[in-house]
DNA sequence: GCCCCAAACAACGA
DNA sequence: CTCGTTGTTTGGGG
């Protein structure tokens, strides 16, 4: 599953092949998961074209011409393709066709794709967003949950999930087991710090080694949170826990706060 | 500190003791763990007198003839005493001052007592008056929490402790980790019987041993969380598990239901 | 091991 | 481990 990096390079990716493209089919191919009609999702992207495509959160957002949005979320196992011929692709979700043949398709085994219309704005901030005064006050409010947790609670900031989180407590040195509560204050800007470095090295690196991507994920990279490593690029052996279905991997060199 | 049975005796003792007095005085000695204000307390019990003292789940109701009631629950370590020299008595928090210089102290080095004023009555049965139908019912409601938890869940039967959930437990042969909605029927029976039976029978030994008794605890008796008893009165030997402070003593004797 | 609450944890469905 | 929800357990503070 793709998170914050690898959505972020799909949303470029995918503005460079569909700006200004128009609108000519909606395909939904089932009932649920839509937050309005098909009627409503038809006629809302009726003849309008492209204007961007933004990541927000671990969503994709097409905004359109006519003010129309669009968002869709991944999930576990979603895909984008763009294709001349949409009916070949395997459990289609959404099919958007545009002029010139081409279509977008969104796709999911498991049928766990969410599609909204025009949703509300988030208010929680992206991950990329927020400042060390919004971090500072929402470790305050929630000062006894775990620094892993509260990195991917996408009600506090969004767009963090399971790999990166590992990632970014690495490049901070801060135990993901620890309270977020007890980090001391000049750990806290380390904490920010690694959270815009992580992410925005990582947008970067996944750009370089897979320019056009659009579905997959790059993780060859990841310094920890990698089980083709052994250890992190400081030489310390990487440790590894299960907890439920999620893997959380870590080193001794990251400070637990209690 | 004190559980149901001692609780029952306590109430008796005060009752006897206490019955028909008037109140002259009422003096709170701290500002919190109280559900009204120092003045509503004076106010309500001002000039009458105690008409009875019950228990109620884990607390002591005092009933007076103007129709007040108080309600206090000793917590871990409260106490009640009553003597002519309320002022030696350590960590008062309320002294309720009686013609014949006499006064009820409840005293709590923690400070952790609770007193209410005409508090709402609990809509949550004692449990001495449940009956196979509720029992039935609250297991089904909640059928995966485990034995011990659900006899001490004071929103299913209000008054039983650690103590007594590990007496009433080996009396009925069920382990305290079994998960409630596996108990068969047959053994629901057993449960309910012995919930009363080690109650009522703790009840009249506590007042065998200590027919005075209005603080302090008779735990002699107790069959199996007895730190002084290493085997069960059916001669298997007792088990000691602990989580967090909550010590468990058990005997191969109790079926595991999972 | 008193109560309350927040957070952690587990399981499940979509 | 994606989100949401529900139910239960755990841990800290009073």
């Amino acid at each position: 599953m793709p998170e914050l990096p690898d959505l972020a390079v799909y949303a470029d990716n995918l503005m460079a092949q569909l700006k200004g493209k128009t609108v000519q089919s909606v395909d939904y191919h089932r009932d649920a998961r839509l937050n309005t009609s098909h009627e409503e999702l038809r006629n809302s992207l009726c003849k309008t074209s492209i204007a961007s495509v933004e990541r927000s959160g671990k969503e994709i957002a097409f905004f359109f011409s006519n003010n129309a949005t669009l968002f869709v979320h991944l999930m576990l196992f979603g895909k984008f393709t763009i294709t001349p011929d949409p009916v070949a692709v395997r459990f289609r979700v959404l099919t958007i066709g545009f002029g010139g043949s081409l279509s977008l398709v969104v796709s999911d085994p498991k049928d766990l794709v969410t599609v909204k219309v025009n949703p509300i704005p988030s208010s929680v901030p992206d991950a990329l967003e927020i400042d060390g005064t919004y971090l500072r006050r929402k470790v305050a409010e929630r000062p006894r949950v775990r620094a892993k947790a509260f990195l991917m609670d996408q009600a506090i900031m969004r767009g963090i999930g399971n790999a990166y989180a590992d990632e970014i407590l690495w490049q901070a040195r801060i135990s993901p087991k620890s309270t977020v509560g007890r980090i001391p204050d000049h750990a806290i800007d380390d904490f920010l710090i690694s959270i815009r470095s992580v992410l925005t090295e990582a947008i970067e690196e996944i750009k370089r080694q897979s320019p056009e991507i659009i579905s997959g994920e790059v993780r060859g990279f990841l310094r920890v949170h990698n089980s083709k490593r052994s250890e992190s690029p400081t030489g310390h052996r990487i440790m590894k826990e299960k907890k439920g279905s999620q893997v959380t991997y870590f080193t001794q060199e990251q400070v637990l706060y209690i």
